[in-house]
DNA sequence: AATGAATGAGGGTTCATTCAT
DNA sequence: AATGAATGAACCCTCATTCAT
């Protein structure tokens, strides 16, 4: 009960900061800004969240960790190596440019506003995330889908899904998922 | 001797500014720090500048200068669409991770700050600089070197290639070229 | 019962406060400090006062209500002038500098932080003090002893015991019953 | 000229704060009631000094430079060790009960709420003028004039004198001078 | 008797910018 | 061209206090 509502009043408040850090950025975003989203004075904030820096890397930790979720969730229900690459993408794209989340989006463009400490922290991670990825990867390249060099690979692939965040538009691009599949085919190695 | 010395100073200003931007942020970068990297009061500096934001427009008006200007000047001694391609993927990592300038990396990752105004002054720069991209990559495509989509082409190797910074290190990483060259391998399509 | 416990509860209260007020200053004591000193929730505490001051109040008006019982008590035991005017210093140095209590120091040193009502209440329970010293001097004034402004003496005989605090340490300075020996011989007029 | 009015400035800004830390004490002092009192805003304080404590320290160091200073003028001017013991006695009341300064006031009570590093720094200060003090006890006490326990007469009887902050009232207590004198007579060995 | 959550005023400090000189 | 000094709004954060439960 208690806990439910924490849960709840936490939650609203990442929800908020995760627009709002995506929106307009994470320094250009004000205790104040953040307060107000949810209905509350500037002070109540410190009340679930020690510094604003906290709130970042609450919005990150989230972001990285549903994120995983939701891939390896996808992964269980993929066959055979293409059906996994395809995953893999368009989890990342539909959880990057789905209009509902921004935490993902923060967790890209806001890393240099961490501290070495908190980032430290998300680094392990994003690794764990990755290290999915990487699996992927491996597989198709044994399949003979992509080039072999997956570490390379994955890096590249990664960066340019990210990007898409910066022109991608909803509005007559298709949906993220169908902008995954066309991208995967610029790298893919037809047999 | 005015222009001279003004322009002296200038140039220095937009360095200096690069160099901060690139390692701090723009937000998180003073005026006071930027003044102090050239040796002069807060002050002083709105004597060249009207406001900080004229800074940042400026060191990315310069970086991007820079880069088209240079990936233009390579163009020119480039003669199959092979060598093009790998001009265009050098030219941007060399700049983008060249350590003695930081104006592209500051393009990319502080675009967000940018007032609406600025930004659209300096899409027009931006444009011209992945119209060459375009035509290379067309060219590429014509030859069956690449996917035939190239706009989307273009847009995810670049984000590609931009993503590097978050990476790259130039101790055992080869260098900036030879990444672009690896790169490169992973979505050409071989003859 | 209920009575019990908030005696015990009031008492813990304020020997934390006593503690902290001592260590840290009024000030520089939060409420959160105070209650987790005793295992509670900063809202709690005002269960128990009403506010912060009242905590203060009630710290100095217990220092010094102490003090003057453990005087009254000790000078029944003592006879003589020069018996009583040993004790008063005595009792006086082992209160302010004995380990257990920080609550004379806060009295003396704390003072400014009071409003004026409740400056107004305390001075009552000092100048009870005070009035057992007078007599103590005027006695071993009478007898020879000290010098024969009493009234001086006694505000600056307090002050010079007062300040030990600032410099007195246990390791390598004698018990405050020795300090207070010694101080009295500074002024004592030998027969 | 601008070392003038620099000088100018931080002397306002030292005097003012030293009548409001007397006052109201430090902690309950804002920067904000600072700026006020010399007619500026609360931001431009932080241009002549980095923090409110660099303001506390500069006020006390002021305080206890300037006392050493007169203490040092005032004893050239002293030839017998009576004179020399009145001297230091009432150069130390004329400062702290002077109405023109509190910086001496502020010193002895605001003292627990400098940082470790900035008491650090004052100790020194301190020292040097109760090196003074200490030379002319030891010569009294050559003399015959007061107890030969100089080290623990030099704490006590300061003690003394700093606590007639607490009870000196001009109207009707006769000068800081006078007071100095009579504190004197308590203390002194009559030949 | 105590809690968890919130309040709201105010804290010290920062910082882009201005301007007389 | 540059400075020293100041501005003033905004910043993140603190904290005594309140109150429904």
């Amino acid at each position: 009960m208690t806990t439910q509502e924490e849960k709840t009043r936490r939650a609203e408040l990442i929800a908020a900061a995760s627009r709002l850090f995506k929106e307009q950025g994470y320094e250009r975003t004000t205790v104040r800004d953040l307060a107000q989203a949810v209905g509350m004075q500037s002070g109540s904030l410190f009340y679930h969240f020690r510094t604003k820096e906290e709130m970042l890397v609450a919005v990150m930790a989230a972001g990285i960790g549903d994120l995983t979720d939701r891939l390896e969730e996808a992964l269980g229900q993929a066959k055979t190596p293409m059906e996994k690459l395809r995953t893999v993408c368009r989890v990342h794209l539909d959880t990057l440019l789905g209009d509902d989340k921004g935490a993902l989006s923060v967790l890209l463009y806001e890393w240099p506003s961490l501290s070495d400490k908190a980032r430290a922290e998300l680094i392990k991670l994003r690794d764990s995330y990755e290290r999915d990825w990487q699996q992927v990867l491996d597989e198709a390249a044994a399949a003979g889908l992509v080039h072999e060099d997956t570490r390379l690979l994955r890096k590249v692939l990664l960066g340019g899904l990210h990007w898409t965040i910066m022109w991608y538009r909803p509005e007559g691009g298709g949906t993220p998922s169908d902008l995954a599949d066309r991208i995967l085919e610029l790298i893919i190695r037809k047999k």
